[in-house]
DNA sequence: AACATTCTCAACCGCGGTGAT
DNA sequence: TATCACCGCGGTTGAGAATGT
């Protein structure tokens, strides 16, 4: 292991704190405050640096500091901002008051943990069992509202994601493109996998077009960096003319809400071409939380990054307003000739996900 | 009881942003 | 403008605790 760079003074301790350096430390800050962390060790008598000194009053000695089990309506406040602003733990955690981004990071990592095994265990148990009687799929129901969106680091964690992705795609697939007994293979290096997914076919289509990037809460994060392997495959299908293989078209976008980890009213369905009406009353509650948290941590912050935050919101909603009138969502209902033709035409964009995604 | 495995969480590392010079 | 020091953040590590076998 390294040092830090202000670190680099002998006689520089580390590792765990000691009673006796938790003393030190608080009762410099209750008498000094904190004004430049560098100035404290030394003014404080301890052989620590000042970044080592910051963080152990940060997580651990602040008095305002809350300890214990996240309550349930904590978790759900970190599920909901970690839907809108990802890894953003410092953010996270300034809307949890008392608890710190590393407490709030530590937590949502074990919980991934859990979270992800049982779902892989259930599908590698999945695949024993009949492809012509699939099992429900554990991750897109009810228990949706645990499953984190992918958007967290580390190759394990991928491969673990992949297993329930896989499982979810190959239980809400039509036959053909899950791949059952006598249905031909789906499309070549097509993965099994596709749980909530956004396809926008203005960049493949006849137009050609590239489109705006969706919003990034409605994609997978990892997918936000990575070309995911099935764009390309069904990038390649669409070229060829294999529209058997597409999952059928969503009766509205309730099912992006619930997807999503998100709840629109009830009975809000709309018809596909209507969708977007949908994905608008859902997309503006993300929006308007959004820049809830954003105005309050410019106040916190002042003004510094204002303007390029304008300038990048404005290109959100630029993507809202020109991009979402071409979302299609297929279902599990049969793939219509109109609604492949609109689709075939490139004036649409896809977005579909298993039918456990929405209910 | 002993050992292995998993979990928790405090602490560290490295990077990027910011302000001072 | 370039450089430097500092700060804050997110990712990662590893020791100890808890749990399982």
């Amino acid at each position: 292991m390294g040092h830090h760079s202000c670190c680099n003074q002998q006689k520089v301790k580390r590792g765990l704190w000691s009673p006796e350096e938790d003393e030190k430390l608080i009762r410099y800050i209750t008498t000094h405050g904190y004004g430049c962390w560098s100035e404290v060790p030394e003014k404080a008598g301890l052989q620590r640096c000042g970044k080592s000194c910051r963080l152990r009053w940060i997580n651990y000695l602040r008095p305002d500091i809350r300890r214990g089990r996240f309550t349930a309506e904590e978790e759900k406040l970190i599920i909901s901002l970690h839907a809108i602003v990802g890894n953003r733990w410092a953010h996270i955690a300034s809307h949890l008051p008392g608890r710190t981004d590393n407490e709030i990071k530590n937590y949502w990592n074990s919980w991934i943990k859990k979270k992800i095994r049982k779902p892989a265990a259930a599908a590698a148990a999945a695949t024993t069992t009949s492809p012509n009687n699939p099992p429900p799929c554990s991750t897109a129901t009810s228990d949706h509202h645990h499953l984190p969106p992918p958007a967290f680091g580390g190759a394990d964690h991928h491969l673990q994601l992949d297993a329930i992705i896989n499982q979810n795609l190959i239980s809400s697939l039509p036959p053909k493109l899950a791949g059952g007994d006598d249905s031909p293979p789906a499309v070549p290096g097509l993965p099994h996998h596709c749980p909530l997914f956004m396809f926008d076919t203005t960049t493949t289509g006849a137009g050609g077009a590239v489109s705006p990037p969706p919003p990034s809460s409605l994609i997978p994060t990892h997918l936000h960096h990575h070309h995911h392997p099935f764009i390309a495959s069904f990038t390649a299908a669409m070229a060829a003319d294999t529209p058997s293989y597409l999952p059928p078209l969503v009766d509205g976008m309730a099912a992006m809400g619930a997807a999503m980890d998100c709840s629109l009213e009830d009975g809000q369905t709309a018809a596909a071409m209507a969708a977007t009406n949908g994905y608008y009353q859902h997309h503006q509650k993300h929006q308007q939380l959004e820049i809830e948290l954003e105005e309050e941590e410019q106040r916190q912050l002042g003004h510094h990054h204002h303007q390029h935050h304008h300038e990048h919101e404005h290109e959100n909603h630029q993507w809202d307003e020109e991009e979402a009138q071409h979302l299609l969502m297929w279902d599990q209902e049969v793939l219509t000739s109109s609604n492949l033709e609109a689709m075939q035409s490139g004036a649409h964009s896809l977005l579909f996900m298993g039918p456990n995604d929405h209910d």
